[in-house]
DNA sequence: CTGAAAGCGCTAACAT
DNA sequence: ATGTTAGCGCTTTCAG
C-alpha cells in the first residue's frame, strides 16, 4: 500500500533503493551518506548504481530532523544596499561555502520588528547560528540573549549584546576617527568639520570620539560648531541617505563663519555627498577644501577624485566572523551538557568569549591636500 | 522511558505540551499551527499557556518533512559584490519577506562547478525554487533542466535556459544600447567608441549589437577600431576587474589614430575606469571626452561628473523575479500530475511561461556634453 | 557485513 | 471537539 504510494510522483527515497536492491535502508543509508560504515564493495555498487537510476536525492530534511543538526546559518544585516556590507556578506559566504554551510540573508531595515521576525523564524528553521549586524541600540537584546540561551549561537559584527558574552567582531572606531583626524592635521589642517548622520550607533559616536581625541592630542580646540550632525531621518538605512546628509551637512557647513579647510565625514557614502555638494558650489576638492572618509568601499577608489579614507576591512569581517562562529559550534555552551541542567548563572565560562576587534589604517589618496 | 530523555536538555516539542496539558499532539497542533481547526477555548487558553512556559517554538523541519513543503528559496548569483546584485536581492528579498519566504543566497563567482554545487544543495534542502541569475553560458543548462524535470521551479535572470522553458526576467540590452548611442548621436557625436570587457555573455554582445545598430540607422559606419573589447581574464567578476578594464580600454583608445570624442561603456563600473583613465590623462570629462554608462548602479549618481547611463531596474527585477516564482509555485508542473506520469515530451504547456523583459531608459547626467 | 525497528517533530486522516 | 495513529525521509542503536 504504501508502496503503491511511492513512485508515484514522489522523488526516489532510500526506501525505494533498498526494495529494488533488495537490502535494507539501513544499508542504503550508510553508502549514500558515505558514513565511512563498512559495506560489502558488492552491495554498495549496486546501490550506488540503483541511486542513479532512480535519479535518487538525498532529501537534507530528514537528515536534518534525524540527526538535530543543520547547516544553515543566518545573516542578518540592515540592508545589503549599504555598500559596505556586500563584502561582509561575501567574506561569510566564501568561509561558509567551504565548510559546507549555506547562509539564509535577511535585511531588517534597522526595523527591531523585522529584525525580530527574522531571529525568530531562523531560529525556528534550525539554523546552526546567526551573525547579525543590526544588533545593538534596537531594542532586541534581551530577545537575542533568550535565544542564547535556548541554544542559538550568535556573533554579532560590530555591538555587544548588553548582558550576555557573544562573540563579537568589531572595529575601532575611535582609533579610526583619530588616524583620519591626526592625517588631517599632519597636513596642515586645524579647522576641520566633523559630518555625520544622526548619532543612533555607538560606531558613529565613537569615530567622533576619536575625532575629538585627536584634535584635543593636538592641542586644537573642539569646537562644537565644527561637528554637523544630520537630521533623525526615519527612513531606513540607505546609501542614498548617507549621500544626501553629506549634501547637507555641506550646504550648512557653508553658512560657517569660519570655512574649515576640511572635511572629515563619518563614511564614504557622506564623503561622496559632500564633494558632490563642493564641486557643485564650485569648490574644488582637494584644492580649495580637503575630504576624507570612512570605510574604504570599493568605489571609493574608482571616484573623482579618489578618496583618502580609513580602511574597514569589510570581507575580512565576515570572514572573521564565520570563523567565530564556526569555533561557537565546538563549545558545549547552553545546549551542549550531558546532565542537561541549564547552567544557570554561573554563565561566566559558558561561552569563551573570544572577540576580536579589527583595526583600521589609513588609506591615502586624493581627496587630501597639504596646505 | 522516551518521556524521560525529554525535557532532558532538549527543547520542547508538542509532544511535552500535550502531556503537560493532558491533552493529545494532534489538539496541541492544531491550535499552536494556527490551522483554524475548531478547538474549545479552554483547552486552546492552556495549550497556549503552557507553550509560552515552556519557551515553546516550533520546529520548522519537523513540519517541512510532514508536509514536504518548505518556505526557503535560493538565490544564485554571480557575486553580490557587483554593485548591480544587491538591489536585486533586495528586490527579491522584500517580496519574499512579505510572503514568509526566506533567501539562500549563493555567490556563485560564475565559477559552473560552485554554481552546480549550489544547484544541487539548494535542491536537497527542499527549496521551493530558485532564481538564477548567473545561467547561460556556463554549461549548466542541461543540469538546471533536469532539476526543473524533477519539480524545482526556476527563474532566470537575463538569460534563458536552452531548452526549457522557464520564468525569465530580462532586460533590453539591445535597445539599451541604442539609446546610448542614439542620445550620443543626439549629442552631435559621430565618432563613439564602445568600450567593454569580454563578449563572454549575451548581454554585452546584445548591448553592443545595440550600439551597432543605432550607427547604422544614422548612417555612421561602425568601424571595427572603435569597438574595445578587453582581454580574457579569468579572474572572477568583479567590480574592481570592470573599472581597471575600462582604464585599460581608454589607454586602448588614446592610441588611436582618430581619437573619439565619446566613449560609451558596457556597465557603468566600466565608465568609471575611463573616466579615471581619462581625468589622469589630463582629459577634462565630458569637456573633452564624453562618457556613457549602462546600469545606472546607485553610485553612479555620486561620482563627480555624475554618469550619464542607461538604467536597468536592478530592483524591480527582483520582485519581478520572485513574483514570477511565487506564481510558478501555483502551476502544476513536472511533479504535480495526479496521476505522476512524467509528462514525457508534450512538455509545452507544461510551464505557462511568462517571460518578462524590461525597459531601459536614458537617465541623462553630465558626463555627456553636446558638441 | 546486514537488517529490523525506533524515532527526530510535526500534521492529517480517520475515528470517536 | 478531541484523540489515535500513521507516516514524511533519514540515521542509528541493537541483534544477528
Amino acid at each position: 500500500m504504501t508502496d503503491e504510494r511511492r513512485r508515484k510522483n514522489k522523488k526516489a527515497t532510500i526506501y525505494d533503493i533498498a526494495k529494488k536492491t533488495g537490502t535494507s535502508t539501513a544499508t542504503v543509508s550508510r553508502v549514500l551518506s558515505s558514513s565511512g560504515y563498512p559495506v560489502k564493495e558488492e552491495t554498495r555498487k549496486k546501490i550506488l548504481k540503483t541511486a542513479k537510476e532512480l535519479n535518487y536525492t538525498p532529501n537534507i530534511i530528514g537528515r536534518m530532523l534525524k540527526k538535530n543538526d543543520s547547516r544553515d546559518i543566518g545573516v542578518i544585516i540592515p540592508t545589503i544596499s549599504n555598500p559596505f556590507y556586500p563584502q561582509v556578506v561575501l567574506g561569510i559566504e566564501m568561509e561558509a561555502r567551504q565548510k559546507g554551510y549555506n547562509i539564509l540573508l535577511c535585511n531588517s531595515l534597522r526595523d527591531p520588528a523585522i529584525e525580530k521576525k527574522y531571529i525568530e523564524t531562523l531560529y525556528q528553521k534550525q539554523v546552526k547560528g546567526i551573525i547579525i549586524s543590526s544588533a545593538g541600540d534596537n531594542g532586541n537584546d534581551e530577545f537575542l540573549q533568550e535565544m542564547q540561551w535556548m541554544g542559538l549561537r550568535i556573533i554579532t559584527i560590530d555591538h555587544d549584546i548588553k548582558g550576555i558574552g557573544c562573540g563579537m567582531v568589531g572595529f575601532d572606531y575611535k582609533k579610526g576617527g583619530m588616524i583620519a583626524t591626526e592625517y588631517l592635521i599632519s597636513c596642515g589642517h586645524r579647522n576641520i568639520t566633523f559630518i555625520t548622520s544622526p548619532l543612533t550607533r555607538a560606531s558613529r559616536r565613537d569615530t567622533m570620539e576619536g575625532y575629538r581625541q585627536a584634535l584635543m592630542n593636538n592641542g586644537i580646540e573642539a569646537r562644537e560648531e565644527n561637528i554637523l550632525v544630520g537630521e533623525r531621518e526615519e527612513e531606513y538605512e540607505s546609501a542614498a541617505y548617507e549621500f544626501e546628509n553629506g549634501k547637507m551637512m555641506v550646504r550648512k557647513m557653508l553658512q560657517l563663519d569660519e570655512k574649515p579647510s576640511a572635511i572629515f565625514a563619518v563614511n564614504d557614502m557622506t564623503a561622496l555627498g559632500a564633494i558632490q555638494e563642493l564641486v557643485n558650489s564650485g569648490f574644488d576638492v582637494p584644492g580649495d577644501i580637503s575630504v576624507i572618509g570612512f570605510d574604504n568601499i570599493e568605489v571609493s577608489s574608482m571616484v573623482n577624485p579618489p578618496l583618502t579614507t580609513v580602511h574597514q576591512p569589510a570581507f575580512e569581517t565576515g570572514k572573521l566572523a564565520f570563523g567565530m562562529l564556526l569555533e561557537s559550534f565546538e563549545d558545549p555552551g547552553a545546549n551542549g551538557g550531558e546532565d542537561g541542567h541549564t547552567w544557570g548563572d554561573n554563565n561566566k565560562n559558558r561561552n569563551i568569549i573570544r572577540n576580536t576587534i579589527l583595526e583600521p589604517s589609513l588609506v591615502i589618496r586624493k581627496s587630501v591636500a597639504v596646505i
